[in-house]
RNA sequence: GGCGCCGUGGCGGAGUGGUUACGCAGCGGUCUGCAAAACCGCGUACGCCGGUUCAAUUCCGGCCGGCGCCUCCA
């Protein structure tokens, strides 16, 4: 049974979906005015992995993933560069698929944009008018009036009170409520507008999340994600609008994932410590994406977890192990499930605990090895099972040979490629079976100097891998 | 000021009221022409001080240290 954390009653709770079967979930995506950085990844890691788990465990999943492609960032990158709005966010948009497939994290099954909901966001703003949730401010623009919605506050654990009395509330001489929110904004000259009944205007940031989950998701679901900096305002925000405008209850788990951190420093752009996904991914240091996913799995999805150099090589080692397990086996077409697939399911069902599912596969691949000389049937079995484990997790979707291959160590390249390395394995074939063992080592020595390892198997062949 | 999180062995990182996490690194061994990989074995743990308990790293309280949200932010 699937226990999850559920960020809205502060406790792990038994899962249990609207309907049978059915798991329909949103998690808040990106705004699309820079490239996406490695805490993107792990919010987008972090939701892909309870995607693929409900999946594996048998759910039909809907699975929804917004794009804010306008806001006050956005406007004012677009200027700065000279281009239009809907260029940039298409740039950025097309970088973000990019970035995000390369990590193997799948397409959403629904991936809306803001400007593509403006009548239900007008519709939802002018019922929240109409319901006396929400007020035409003296500047023009729709106000959300927190103080009109009892239950204000209760994700965030946050009392109004409290709230007021914090110093980096924003005095706004518009707003009845220092605490009251943006739906509707007025267009300044220039800038991208819709028409609406209150004027020529674009949407505040949170009411997109409501309408959009509304058309494609219904009053009510089960999972809304997102990381943990947007628990407050944007999350509490999104159930004051959603369940004021239906008076349903919007979703049923809260999931929040923690942040990325540099030095122990959350990693964000306004701090400037930010990693960029394809900048890491192109460093020349991470073997393979799954290198990058890998050290995001290796702590568990709410802490918080230490982005360096040193984690990505220790991710690297791990992941290496296991492909080296599945290395000269062909695994089974079909296998029954094992401790290893029990344990494994244990720990995800324990809150999405993947670093102890990690530590499942790990001792899986101890077994396959120990299996592999005298049990190569076993040995077989057990790599399907690594195999379509690794599948949940998105890692192991290489071929072994392919992905030990790869180089971690920028500037190492052999030159002349995969056939020169080849070339000079032969030789040494040659020299070592004329037991003229002064020239293999010294073949083996230069290949090493190239990042290059070789390992004689007990048949007389040599395999190679990338350090 | 309000709300909340964290502190595990050299590095990461789970977990548990009494019994092996797991990986990396290190040490010893097996295998190997020598290596590599693999396998076998080994080592240094649970921030500090109290309390509860037969027993606490694991529960409670206090302290110290680090971090987050309260403003855009995954």
């Amino acid at each position: 049974m699937l226990q999850l954390f559920n960020t809205l009653t502060g406790r792990k709770e038994e899962f249990h979906p609207l309907e049978p079967g059915i798991v329909r979930m949103y998690v808040c995506g990106d705004t699309v005015y820079d490239y996406c950085h490695i805490g993107h990844a792990r919010s987008k890691i972090a939701f892909d992995i309870v995607r693929r788990y409900l999946a594996f465990s048998g759910y039909r999943v809907t699975f929804v993933r917004n794009i804010t492609d306008i806001d006050d960032k956005i406007i004012k990158r677009a200027a700065e560069n000279r281009e239009s709005v809907q260029t940039l966010t298409q740039r950025f948009i097309d970088a973000m698929h990019e970035d995000y497939d390369r990590l193997g994290i799948l397409r959403p099954d629904f991936e809306p944009k803001a400007t593509g909901h403006i009548p239900s966001i007008i519709a939802m703003t002018r019922t929240l008018i109409d319901k006396n949730y929400a007020y035409v401010a003296t500047n023009g623009d729709v106000m959300y009036s927190v103080s009109a919605f009892a239950e204000y506050g209760q994700l965030s654990g946050r009392q109004l009170g409290d709230l007021r009395a914090g110093a980096r509330v924003a005095i706004d001489e518009a707003k009845r409520d220092p605490l009251d929110f943006v739906l509707w904004k007025q267009a300044k000259p220039g800038e991208p507008s819709w028409p609406s009944p209150w004027g020529e205007g674009r949407p505040g940031w949170h009411i997109e999340c409501s309408a959009m989950t509304l058309d494609l998701l219904g009053t009510r679901f089960d999972i809304h994600g997102g990381g943990l900096d947007l628990k407050f305002p944007h999350h509490e925000n999104e159930i004051a609008q959603s369940c004021a405008a239906t008076g349903d209850r919007f979703a049923t788990y809260w999931m929040h994932n923690g942040f990325v951190n540099v030095d122990n420093e959350k990693m964000a752009k306004s701090v400037g410590n930010f990693f960029l996904i394809r900048d890491v991914l192109n460093s020349g240091r991470v073997r393979d994406p799954e290198v990058l996913r890998f050290f995001l799995l290796s702590s568990h999805y709410r802490g918080p977890i230490n982005y360096s150099l040193t984690q990505i090589e220790q991710a690297d080692a791990a992941l290496s192990r296991l492909y080296t397990a599945l290395r000269d086996i062909e695994p089974a077409a079909n296998h029954e499930p094992g401790d290893a697939t029990r344990r494994f399911k244990a720990a995800m069902d324990d809150d999405f605990n993947t670093p102890d599912a990690v530590a499942a596969l790990q001792t899986l691949a101890g077994e396959i090895n120990r299996a592999r000389a005298n049990a190569p049937q076993v040995a077989a079995t057990l790599a399907a099972e690594l195999r379509h484990l690794g599948s949940v997790l998105g890692v192991l979707q290489s071929s072994p040979d392919a992905f030990l291959r790869k180089s971690a160590s920028a500037g190492s390249e052999a030159p002349g490629g995969d056939a020169a390395i080849e070339q000079l394995i032969a030789a040494r074939q040659a020299a070592r079976k004329a037991r003229n063992f002064k020239e293999s080592d010294r073949i083996r020595d230069e290949l090493a100097a190239a990042g290059v390892v070789l390992e004689d198997k007990p048949d007389g062949s040599t395999t190679w891998r990338r350090a």
